[in-house]
DNA sequence: ATGCCCTACTTGGTAGGA
C-alpha cells in the first residue's frame, strides 16, 4: 500500500505534473493541499481517467485539499468538526482498512501576528480532534503540509530560522503534542539523507543550492508503525518546469 | 533588505505564501 502527500500550490498549474506522477507511481492514495480550486472546477473527469476517486474540499484563490483513492473513501470529514473556519484545510476519508487525514496546516506568517495566533488555535483543535479520532480510528494517518519544521535538523540554516516561523518554539511544541497522542513521525522511522528539505524557496535559487525545510510530514498512529515499509521525499518533481515549491512524501506499508 | 519568486485576481498592483 501507498500513500502520498503533496502540496501542489495550485492544481490548475500542476494538473499535468500530477497526472504525470501518479502514472509513474501509482499510490493507492494521495492527499493534496492549495489546489486553490472550488469544488466545480476540480479535475475529477481527468483524474478518473488516471484511475483516481476524487474527495474535494476547494475555494477559490486559497488554500483546498482534496484526497485520491483508487478504493472508495468512506466517512469523509471536511475541515475540523466543531471548529468554524472559512479556510478549506482538512480532508478525511477512510480508504480500506485506513483511516486517511489530509491537511494543509496555517502558514501563520509571523510570530504574533494575527495568522499567527489563528495557527495556535487551529493546532488546538486538531490535536483534540485527533484525540478522539484515533480512538476511533487506530489505523490513522495524519499527512500533509504541517507549516512546521519540529527540529533543526530539519532546517537548512537553523540560525538563521531560529524563531522564524515554522521553527518557533510553540509550534514546534504543537507538533510534540501531536506525536504525544501515540503518532509517529514516519520519515523519521528510517535513516535518511541528510539536508533532507520537502520545500524550497522559489528565491535565491533555493533547490539549486538546497536551502530548503521539511514541512511536509506523514504521521503514522502507533499500530501501523510496525508496518511502515518506507518513507521518501521525491525531490525530483521539484526539478520540472514550473514546479510547485513542495515535493511530494511518500510512505509504503506492508501487511 | 519591508528586496529576490510564484499564484490568483476586480489584469495591475496587491495579497499570500513560507
Amino acid at each position: 500500500m501507498k500513500l502520498a502527500t503533496w502540496n501542489v500550490n495550485s492544481l490548475a498549474v500542476r494538473l499535468p505534473q500530477l497526472l504525470a506522477w501518479l502514472a509513474e507511481h501509482h499510490p493507492d492514495t494521495v492527499v493534496l493541499q492549495e489546489t486553490k480550486l472550488t469544488d466545480d472546477k476540480f479535475p475529477v473527469a481527468e483524474l478518473a481517467e488516471a484511475g483516481y476517486l476524487a474527495q474535494v474540499f476547494g475555494q477559490k484563490t486559497y488554500n483546498g485539499v482534496a484526497l485520491l483513492s483508487r478504493e472508495p473513501a468512506a466517512d469523509v470529514v471536511k475541515n475540523i468538526p466543531g471548529f468554524e473556519d472559512p479556510q478549506a484545510r482538512v480532508i478525511a476519508g477512510t480508504v480500506g482498512s485506513l483511516r486517511v487525514v489530509g491537511a494543509y496546516f496555517p502558514n501563520g506568517q509571523a510570530p504574533g501576528s494575527e495568522k499567527f495566533a489563528y495557527k495556535m488555535r487551529w493546532l488546538e483543535a486538531l490535536h483534540e480532534w485527533l484525540k478522539a479520532e484515533l480512538q476511533r480510528y487506530p489505523r490513522l494517518l495524519l499527512m500533509g503540509d504541517y507549516n512546521v519544521a519540529p527540529e533543526d535538523a530539519d532546517v537548512h540554516d537553523p540560525v538563521a530560522w531560529a524563531g522564524q516561523i515554522h521553527c518557533t518554539p510553540e509550534e514546534r511544541e504543537h507538533f510534540r503534542q501531536l506525536l504525544a497522542l501515540g503518532l509517529h513521525d514516519a520519515f523519521r522511522l528510517f535513516e535518511q539523507p541528510p539536508k533532507s528539505w520537502s520545500w524550497w524557496d522559489y528565491r535565491n535559487l533555493a533547490f539549486r543550492r538546497n536551502q530548503g525545510l521539511r514541512i511536509d510530514h506523514i504521521l503514522v498512529s502507533d499500530v501501523l508503525k510496525p508496518q511502515v515499509a518506507s518513507c521518501v521525499i521525491d525531490k525530483l518533481p521539484r526539478k520540472n518546469e514550473r514546479p510547485s515549491d513542495h515535493a511530494p512524501v511518500v510512505i509504503e506499508l506492508i501487511g
